[in-house]
DNA sequence: TCTGGGGTCCTGCTACGA
DNA sequence: TCTGTCGTAGCAGGACCC
């Protein structure tokens, strides 16, 4: 067994690193700041601001609070009551994001965009034109800086997953006295690759998170080096074969996947966790009719229909069950995703109380090639017609313009648009009157 | 401590037709 | 006609990512 070389399988790596990972530091705080810069220098967090959102940014004066993403965002008000709590604002964090975006193409059109705040570059065919990958990860970090007055950090590898840990490592720390400023780029050459990946926590790796931590735990793995060490088949035998051959690859220093910059969607959906659980199947059914316009809305937005509608429930206690069914044929508009969606909701008992409804279509195709059913065909085009004819009223007079009647009511329109809620429901004042719960069967 | 929203991918099970 | 096998599709759930 010899443990610390790679075995002879293993795909090949890039001779030279020429690979870049480029991460905004804490993005959607840094765009709040340009808007906002009297609160520069304090504990800002941006999340779902009520009991059961969650933060999504937090600057790294709120992190040396242990505040940070993901975290139940009544924990970091706990952890941080100093902190200004912002609701976060997705159209404006998605503008700027588009921007600097557009710096990376500058440089190469190969851009993976992973989120609105990080992407892969693949700058092989730029570096006689800009010069060394590293040299242009620091041109795209001045550009960056001069352009959109944000920082980013970025990781210069010969693989997508080093270059992403090399980010990591070069982006800043929080400290009690404030941020620690890293070094902005870090570049781990091939021949480096190992030594750089040996000493990282195991958890470090794409695909160990917490189940799969707590198994490579019970093997004494701790470390990648620990990891590199097993050999393929104990990894299989714990983990299965495709993500024990996965981290195999991965702790040895190989990821084959290149930079893809044209990645298509798969599943298109809408999801929303509300304040108070909801019991009544009616109350349900609204929402239903919400999402359905909303994932139509997407679709028809992108030129997709999708076959599999399925929908998602979680359950007060946090059990969470999903229903599919697979059409006969590729559908986009609400009247089709909302029958279907109403089927599978009928076979879920919504008397204990739900937490979370979601609704979401997969096995996506161009809208334009589907074929007519008899059905659609003896209708006519009236559907496909209305759709259209809603997105385009939406496109000249607003989101809100137009919507399913049944969200109508004596508070206007709220038609469920992308990021609505990003965050988790808002809820400490003034909410939707659709999050509000319902009061069970006996008391509606 | 009490867990968002939007996704992707994988695994295990079942049904079905050849 | 019955039974077993194999491949595939559909479905449900879980793990993981940002």
């Amino acid at each position: 067994m010899s443990p610390a070389g790679p075995a002879s399988d293993l795909p090949e790596q890039r001779p030279t690193a020429t690979i870049l990972h480029v991460d905004m530091d804490a993005f959607f705080v840094s765009v709040e700041l340009l808007d906002r810069p009297d609160l520069r220098g304090r504990p800002v967090v941006v999340g779902g601001d009520g009991d059961r959102g969650v933060v999504a940014a937090a600057s790294y004066e709120a992190r040396a609070y242990g505040v940070h993403s993901a975290m139940p965002s009544a924990r970091a008000r706990r952890l941080c009551p100093q902190a200004v709590f912002l609701a976060g604002r997705y159209h404006r964090y998605a503008e700027v994001s588009r921007r600097v975006m557009a710096i990376f193409r500058d440089v190469t059109p190969l851009v993976e965009p992973l989120s609105l705040d990080e992407a892969f570059l693949d700058v092989a065919g730029a570096e006689r034109r800009l010069g060394p990958a590293p040299a242009i990860a620091h041109h795209l970090r001045e550009r960056v800086l001069d352009e959109e007055r944000l920082t980013c950090s970025v990781g210069v590898a010969g693989t997508k997953f080093v270059a992403k840990l090399a980010s990591e490592a070069a982006k800043p720390k929080a400290s009690p006295h404030g941020p620690r400023f890293g070094p902005g780029v870090v570049v781990v050459a091939p021949e480096d690759t190992l030594g750089f990946l040996r000493p990282l926590p195991v958890q470090a790796l794409w695909g160990v998170g917490p189940a799969t931590l707590a198994k490579l735990h019970r093997m004494g793995v701790t470390t990648v080096g620990d990891l590199a060490a097993l050999p393929e088949a104990n990894l299989v035998a714990a983990l299965g074969r495709s993500q024990g051959r996965h981290l195999h690859l991965l702790a040895n220093g190989h990821d084959p996947r290149a930079v893809e910059p044209e990645r298509r969607a798969k599943s298109i959906g809408h999801e929303e966790t509300y304040a108070r659980d909801h019991h009544l199947r009616s109350t349900l059914d609204r929402e239903l009719v919400g999402f359905a316009d909303a994932v139509a809305a997407r679709l028809r937005a992108e030129g997709l229909a999708g076959r599999t509608v399925q929908v998602k429930v979680r359950f007060g206690d946090f059990r969470t069950i999903t229903r599919a069914t697979t059409l006969p044929t590729p559908v986009d508009d609400a009247a089709s995703l909302l029958h279907a969606g109403r089927a599978l909701l009928d076979q879920v008992d919504p008397s204990p109380g739900v937490r979370l409804l979601g609704l979401s279509v997969s096995g996506l195709s161009e809208a334009g090639v589907r074929q007519l059913t008899l059905e659609e065909a003896a209708k006519g085009p009236g559907w496909e017609r209305a759709g259209r004819t809603v997105d385009e009223i939406r496109a000249r007079f607003g989101a809100d313009a137009i919507g399913p009647a049944v969200l109508g009511g004596p508070d206007g329109l709220h038609v469920k648009g992308r990021h609505r809620q990003q965050w988790g429901p808002g809820g400490r004042s003034g909410d939707e009157p659709s999050t509000q719960g319902d009061r069970g069967p006996d008391g509606g």
